[in-house]
DNA sequence: CTTGACCCTGACACTGACGTCAACGTTTAC
DNA sequence: GTAAACGTTGACGTCAGTGTCAGGGTCAAG
């Protein structure tokens, strides 16, 4: 299939399909024309990619469960490099999870204190 | 006092404060030769506008507080637009906490799926 | 033959808060 | 007198993942 339908069929643009191939992600055939040739595996490449993207991980996070698809393997997860990469990822979201708390606490203090009564304690 | 005095007392960099000015936060007025001559009361404004970004606030957000200080005001939330800001911001705080434990969760359920026992569960 | 739907590459736009550099004028200290 | 340290404006670089042109080529249907 050419770009259009893979980008249809994975619910991408053309545009990123062309990024994530620059980005070393996805690679392509190339047809007598010049036009991008892709194949069945390639679709579950960039539903792989689009699932971590939309859990908050970068295109480069994305790298290893590609390499490890593209490896045999069923999942992307099935590598001990995905696995890393799951590890830091959580711990990331842990620290964010930390500091936005901290935040949170910082600025109802703050409003608590030029509005006492405006905090809603929505949490807890 | 000029650019260099106010930024080393207000901890930021020359460059930062005229960016401030460009986006319409704080004002200088100038000397003969064109050089920015501050008041102590724009070193009150800076540190204000330094403990707002600090806690994840943009400059777009610090401007009621900046203004509200400018009107006189001992605090800059001492204002209603001040407390709003605050208001707002933690429901955007909020939001950004609830949607890190969704994709916590997420990220957390895959990666028991693919390696069970790697979740070493360090919240709860 | 031409229209329209594709495809290509290359490159700028965007968001935020600056860092950094260029190219220049001013002030201060020795 | 001169060099360091300061000031000025202007403009590009950063990070990520595209959107959106510009300016082409390709191909099937009518």
């Amino acid at each position: 299939m050419r770009i259009g339908e893979l980008a249809r069929r994975a619910g991408v643009s053309p545009r990123a399909l062309r990024y994530y191939e620059q980005q070393g992600l996805i690679r392509a055939r190339r047809t007598a024309n010049g036009y991008r040739e892709y194949s069945e595996a390639d679709l579950k490449l960039v539903t792989e990619i689009r699932s971590l993207l939309t859990v908050g991980f970068t295109l480069e996070d994305a790298k290893p469960f590609v390499a490890c698809l593209r490896a045999g393997h069923e999942s992307g997860a099935d590598c001990p490099e995905s696995v890393e990469v799951y590890r830091r990822k959580l711990a990331e979201i842990d620290d964010e999870i930390r500091a936005l708390l901290v935040r949170r606490a910082e600025v109802a203090g703050q409003l608590s204190t030029a509005c006492p009564g405006c905090v809603l304690t929505k949490r807890e």
